[in-house]
DNA sequence: CAGTTGTTTGACGCTAACGTAAAGCCGTGA
DNA sequence: TCACGGCTTTACGTTAGCGTCAAACAACTG
């Protein structure tokens, strides 16, 4: 169900992905050798697959959220460590992650209403001009 | 109604914020060099006043929001736009960021949700251990 | 065969956001 | 008076997150 979809390529070059999320190939060695992504070799050249696509969806959308490329590692490994690890210990750093992301949330929520509060009133001001 | 609370003190040392919201006196100074403040002097010591102490609040729930000190920048001067200035230019603005906090608020939200289905995967296994 | 395109690994450069001395002024209490 | 804590500025150091060559190899094309 998932892993014969056989649809999208599933394969790809450093060029491509770079092309796709609009970021610099630097940018994708330098994930890798910070440990976030870890695409197979053929020779000395990286070969993406699915896998190391979605992680870079998930590196990005964090970037989007101002995280830190640690953070994000961190984040990552929350993923992983489905695949069987001190499953207790996950559940803690889960947690731990969503009290920061509500945190974040509530900030968020805040700042926009108040820039709708803002909108508002440079509206009723504009509405005697032209 | 505002300016007359009377109740807060209304003069505080680059000590008393700093220690208030947990950040050092460099910080302040440093958010002071780019603009973000602008305290008065009493010499060459600075006093801060109520308004300079919201500013400090907005800065940094910004900075737990990710964004840069330039952003906050922009940021702020929407406040201050609010007495009188170009006022079509401030509602195009303040739309602008507000569709980038828009997108900002559905990756956390998609975030948010994905995190929670780990927990519940996690809690799922664990249900049969100790 | 030469040239182009795409890839690799260094290695140095750069901006942001402070940390961390260093050195001096200023007011207060013993 | 003098030591002390708190304030100031100046300036160099540091980490993160890449940008930007440079030099080299690999495959394809004309």
């Amino acid at each position: 169900m998932t892993s014969s979809d056989a649809d999208s390529p599933d394969l790809y070059s450093i060029a491509d992905l770079a092309r796709e999320f609009g970021i610099s190939t630097r940018a994708i060695r330098f994930y890798e050798s910070k440990g976030l992504i870890a695409p197979e070799r053929l020779g000395a050249t990286r070969v993406f697959r699915r896998r190391d696509r979605a992680r870079l969806i998930l590196i990005l959308r964090g970037k989007r959220l101002g995280f830190s490329l640690r953070d994000i590692s961190d984040y990552l490994a929350l993923y992983d460590a489905d695949r069987g690890q001190q499953v207790n210990l996950l559940a803690e750093k889960v947690d731990e992650r969503l009290k920061l992301l509500e945190q974040q949330l509530a900030d968020l929520q805040t700042t926009i209403a108040e820039l709708q509060e803002i909108r508002k009133l440079a509206r009723t001001r504009v509405s005697s001009a032209s």
